[in-house]
DNA sequence: GTGAAAGCGCTAACAC
DNA sequence: GTGTTAGCGCTTTCAC
């Protein structure tokens, strides 16, 4: 299709290193000479071909993305991030997602591996127990995650303190009268993330006086909401007056179920999710959450992964601030005490870890 | 990092042919040649650098991926489509968007095909007037549009019929009693699409009788959609009662602002978008929308696309169904006919196109 | 069935 | 300043 180096040489006159130089900025070109190679390089339309580049100097200004699923917007903002980022440091991305199957982690990382991506960024399910993130460290692949937990091995991540915001979550839902919490949680084995929210948000709750909030664990990917809830809320009488859910899609489908199952929000039931997509705050009623600076998150984790490229040390976990969004999907306990209304509630979420 | 063919090739005691033979399972090995190399391969973790395979062979298998933001789901969610393609097909995604600046698309697809892509599917600005497209029909660069409309050129592009949608919107709209439509639009010199839409929906009021439908044009990035949308309905006399926006992520933003305009939504004005995002349905009122196949779109292309790289040839436009979802953010017209309520109206939206 | 060697497009010593 | 040449990791004739 395209000339090659060789062609522009012919044409010009000189020899591929004259025109390497030239196209590179590396070493001295005589005027005239390099007029004439430029002249026949726009003659010709000749692109280096980034392929044979590679294959000489080792380095392919590729980078790799793994994250579940587009379909979540949580991500799809993270790779805006991590987009524009690598864009406007000379990069180009290669992309996949796992569709939330963690057993596809290793293959796909290896077919980006394959076409020497310089380094990943990447959501594994379990930070703490990957095999993929083994062999990573095994083979000194440069990486940084994001959404994932810190762990104790140091690997490098860029998310927000997901249990401290768990807490701030059931100690909202206290102050606002709650007593009887639960929560919903995609696949806990297959999050880690929605581990550490749950252990926040329990440890809050019991340290608050109430008993440890039921946890109920669905399968996010082909969800059925309302067969799920079903049991959680079947005595009225029992059934918690709040629920924090693992994530903002999550928490939409099960207002939405809630509804059908002749429960309102938050009338009947307050309900806060995770993540802050921007939709939420267009619902009605508006979404309560936790916001995460997606977009941020993922250009923090680009310019992290290129320091380390340029040899540069970091520190393992980059936590980025997260926000508490109280939306009117979440309000005060109904039943408890009828005459005591709260004050305003203000809380700016910024937490200080 | 990783061991090379000749490697494994010395490690075995064999030379780089017979282990290129064994890995791409091109020509005969003898079975305990063949256990000795896969042995190598094995200890020494080796895997083929597909850089390298493709200096000698010219073909990369991967495709290149360029639309104009992954925030808006609409896109994500066709991406989503490609990638789940493109991975069931051994190919490996190259990623980048323009943020909606069309100058960039150039530029970008220039950079993919540096690295050599063989195919890409792109979404741009105005696929009947493109100088990156003019480009890749001159280079003969194999590509399949998305969502961009069918050109006289017979371009491939994968998208619905964005006329005969515009025109359903329209008449779903004069069938609901509304006398006042207009339209909220993104730039329509950015979007082909979004022109498509409004000719259609102009068109139909205009047969059905009622004047042309006024046309507002708003920045879609950094909207302030409140300003934007004050002068259209300051005279409430003859304010539109009814108004179709070009995109979900517009229309969603413009009922917000009809809110704080103090009008609702159908009440006051019917809203209805374009798309089908997956949240428009979560919503109160729920968005009615045309909807689109996004994912499917995203599959289908690069079907199409890797078709095509087979040598095989095919349509210009693949058009797919689109749907009308009646949300509840559109009603009946409330003032011209008080005495006529319509009867609960039906329309499975399936364009006979 | 296996090996030797050329070559894919480029960069980087190294000469001149 | 410029040219020659040896690779980078792989595939693919062509011999044997």
């Amino acid at each position: 299709m395209g000339a090659t180096i060789r062609d522009v040489a012919r044409d010009a006159g000189v020899s591929v290193a004259t025109v390497s130089r030239l196209i590179n900025r590396t070493g001295r070109v005589r005027d005239d000479t390099a007029r004439r190679v430029q002249a026949a390089i726009d003659r010709l339309g000749f692109r280096p071909n980034a392929i044979g580049r590679t294959l000489s100097t080792a380095r392919t200004r590729t980078l790799g993305v793994v994250i579940p699923s587009l379909s979540n917007p949580v991500f799809a903002e993270a790779v805006a991030g991590i987009t524009t980022e690598a864009k406007a440091q000379g990069y180009t991305l290669m992309f996949t997602s796992t569709e939330y199957a963690s057993a596809e982690e290793q293959p796909l990382v290896g077919a980006l591996l394959d076409y020497q991506v310089e380094g990943l960024i990447l959501t594994v399910a379990d930070a703490a127990d990957s095999p993929v993130l083994d062999r990573l460290d095994h083979d000194a692949v440069p990486y940084v995650l994001i959404y994932n937990q810190p762990t104790e091995r140091g690997r490098p991540t860029v998310t927000v303190d997901n249990v401290t915001a768990g807490r701030e979550v059931a100690g909202m839902l206290v102050d606002l009268g709650h007593e009887r919490l639960a929560m919903v949680s995609g696949r806990l084995a297959a999050s880690d993330r929605a581990r550490a929210r749950r252990d926040g948000f329990v440890a809050e709750a019991t340290a608050r006086g109430l008993p440890p909030p039921r946890v109920l664990e669905v399968d996010f990917v082909d969800l059925d909401a309302d067969a799920a809830l079903a049991p959680l809320i079947a005595d009225r009488a029992t059934a918690p007056t709040a629920l924090f859910c693992s994530n903002d899609l999550l928490a939409i489908s099960v207002i939405g179920a809630l509804g059908r199952l002749g429960l309102g929000v938050p009338g009947d039931v307050s309900v806060i999710g995770f993540d802050g997509i921007a939709v939420g705050a267009q619902l009605h009623p508006t979404l309560a959450t936790v916001t995460q600076p997606s977009r941020e998150m993922g250009r923090v984790a680009t310019t992290r992964l290129l320091a380390r490229l340029a040899g540069e040390e970091a520190a393992a976990a980059t936590l980025l601030p997260h926000g508490l969004r109280l939306g009117e999907s979440a309000g005060p306990a109904a039943k408890p005490c009828p005459a005591a209304p709260q004050t305003p509630f203000h809380h700016n979420g910024r937490s200080a870890s």
